[in-house]
Formats: structure tokens, C-alpha cells, sequence
DNA sequence: AGTGTGACTTGGG
DNA sequence: ACCCAAGCCACAC
């Protein structure tokens, strides 16, 4: 498996409940500043294996869009269930949720 | 080997 | 705030 793989899924497993994350800030915590499309594709592969809290990663605009509008429901469903606030456009506040994990994982 | 395709991002109009 | 074009990288055909 390749390194940056693995710090992904490390990243990604280690948002707290009621945080988010962006795909670009994972890639660019994981190594890879350009790597957010990678950051999809692993999560798409491997969320299932690794038990990873997917839904805990959104787009640079605070927005889900997925391509599976159940699966875009249930991620929304289940953020809202952390406690996570979407205003009217259903859009998170960054600011206030966005998770900043340690400088050296 | 060339081309198309994303659960993306950024900058510009 | 919204829309678009370009950049991005791994993978499937």
C-alpha cells in the first residue's frame, strides 16, 4: 500500500465526532497538496475495509455532492446526527466545524 | 499509449 | 454569490 494511502485513511479515521474535513485539506495534511481527487478514490475504495467515517469529508465549499443522491442523504443525515448545523443552501460552516489535525501524524 | 472520468480546488469574471 | 476554465492525479477502457 502506498504511504500516501495509508496517512489518509489515518487522517481520516482520526476526525472526531462533529468535525469535518475537506478532501483537499486531507490530501495536503497526508502529503499530497494536489491530491484531493486521490483522497476520493481512496475513500471510495476503501471506507468499507477500514470502517472509515467518510461522511466526515466534504468539498471546499462546505457542501455534499455526491453522485448517489441516497448516499448524499445519508451522509447529511448522519453529520446532522453529530450535531453538525447546515444553514439554508445546505452548506456547513467551515469555520466553525473544520477539524485541524496535528502537524505531524 | 491515448483518452475519459471523478464524492476536488482555485482563481477570475 | 454564481458560473466557468484550468489544473490536478490515479485508474478504467
Amino acid at each position: 500500500m502506498q504511504p500516501f494511502t495509508e496517512r489518509v485513511i489515518n487522517i481520516v479515521k482520526d476526525i472526531p465526532e462533529g468535525y469535518v474535513m475537506t478532501y483537499g485539506q486531507v490530501a495536503e495534511v497526508a502529503g499530497s497538496k494536489r491530491g484531493a481527487r486521490q483522497v476520493v478514490r481512496i475513500l471510495h475504495t476503501m471506507s468499507d475495509k477500514y470502517k472509515l467515517p467518510w461522511h466526515r469529508v466534504i468539498n471546499a465549499q462546505g457542501e455534499i455532492v455526491m453522485k448517489n443522491e441516497e448516499a448524499n442523504f445519508i451522509q447529511k443525515h448522519n453529520l446532522q446526527q453529530e450535531g453538525i448545523d447546515f444553514d439554508v443552501h445546505g452548506r456547513i460552516d467551515l469555520k466553525k466545524y473544520r477539524f485541524q489535525p496535528k502537524i505531524n501524524q
